[in-house]
DNA sequence: GTTAATTTTTAGGCTTGCCTAAAAATCACC
DNA sequence: GGTGATTTTTAGGCAAGCCTAAAAATTAAC
């Protein structure tokens, strides 16, 4: 059984590690969490003593093999409890983020056996990010971020990666959505903006920084 | 904003005191809560300097009027997500009690109101109790033991006194629910049990215990 | 109405998870 | 490759919420 804490703290080296690639610094983490570099040495140590990630002194952290399920266990429940409140409860997906943080740590494997059940064993979260199964695995969508697309490129936004309130908010003002299709119409050398068409509609005109938070499948 | 601890503590008080109506013991709570008296003590003090219960030394604790609406939330969250479990995720209502305990402290005002909008706004919770509007006010239907019944008298099952598990998985064994129509035929004198007709169709023999926490409407 | 039993409170201590300040290790730069 | 800047760790402390043991107050029993 894990405390709160924990399940934070795991769940912010899996992220950070990219599932476990690369080392993962204190101050990353301490950054991540909002707390001190020393109280993230201390929670490490401890983590480090159940088995749950790897360390050196110095040397920076990663997610060890029996830790990644608890930390999948986690980021399940979190983009699981997203769908339900979007389609179920009609949160729009800038507000989910907060509460989903809270549900992910009620424990209840029933309930969320249930849930992914009620929910029609969704694949993707309203971020486009994908949801691990019982066993921690999830389906990988091939993602280039639309800066990478060259001009008369297209493609489905499949996923946001920057998904705090005001870009999402940014995005529905300007039409943009999980789903839409997009083509690159024009790449302006000077600042790397970019003419976007969306669904063979609407044009917008989106800034570089925009462009390479946008996932697309080509 | 209340510490976990604190909801909970102020939830029993609530229970135990009959929403305000009586003092309680410090037992009383160390028992509903599974710690010791000493614990509890230091609680009640902390509760008291925030003005959300009534306490002199030695003589019990009460619920104040500030402390009411901070228990009847927590309770609303409750029965509120124990209709959820029931109704969309087909929970048995013998196996809701330990997720409700975790889901009645998320914390999220949007939540509970879409939650109680996507449930259609239920006025009782599945063990017939009532769910508690935004205001911490709710509907008090006439309840009666079914013990208190004379013979041949009749009345709608509305609410289970006892809500513990074995219980409620005796009551489905024997096909007595909320809302079934119950007349005791007879009222055996010797051990106080009753020979009870379910709906008019199934005759069945409870104790004078059982009969005790069934609660019908007249 | 004393005395004994029970209940409640106080005192002191523990764990978790956080903090600041100082020390140690690493990194970055010339 | 030494030196200063940065990062990380250690050391010591704090609040919350729990605990046990002992003291104080209340209640019950004769």
């Amino acid at each position: 059984m894990l405390s709160l804490a924990e399940e934070n703290y795991l769940k912010t080296i899996y992220h950070l590690s990219d599932g476990g690639l690369k080392e993962v610094s204190t101050n990353a983490i301490a950054d991540h969490l909002n707390t001190k570099a020393a109280s993230v040495t201390d929670m490490i140590k401890k983590l480090n003593g159940k088995g749950l990630v790897t360390y050196k002194k110095y040397k920076g952290v990663n997610i060890s093999e029996d830790g990644k399920p608890k930390a999948l266990i986690v980021i399940r429940k979190h983009r699981l409890w997203e769908v339900f409140l979007v389609e179920k409860l009609k949160f729009h997906w800038d507000e989910v983020h907060e509460v989903a943080e809270q549900l992910e740590h009620i424990s209840s494997p029933l309930l969320i056996k249930r849930l992914d059940e009620f929910l029609g064993y969704p694949k993707f979260d309203p971020h486009g990010d994908p949801i691990p199964d019982e066993n921690g695995e999830f389906k990988f969508k091939p993602q280039v971020p639309l800066s990478e697309t060259d001009i008369n490129g297209m493609g489905i936004l499949v996923a946001v990666k920057d998904t705090s309130s005001p870009f999402l908010k940014y995005l529905d003002k300007i039409g943009i959505y999980i789903g839409a299709k997009l083509k690159v119409q024009d790449k302006v050398e000077f600042d790397g903006s970019h003419e976007v068409l969306i669904d063979g509609k609407k044009t917008v005109f989106i800034s570089r920084e925009v462009s390479e938070n946008l996932l697309i499948t080509e």
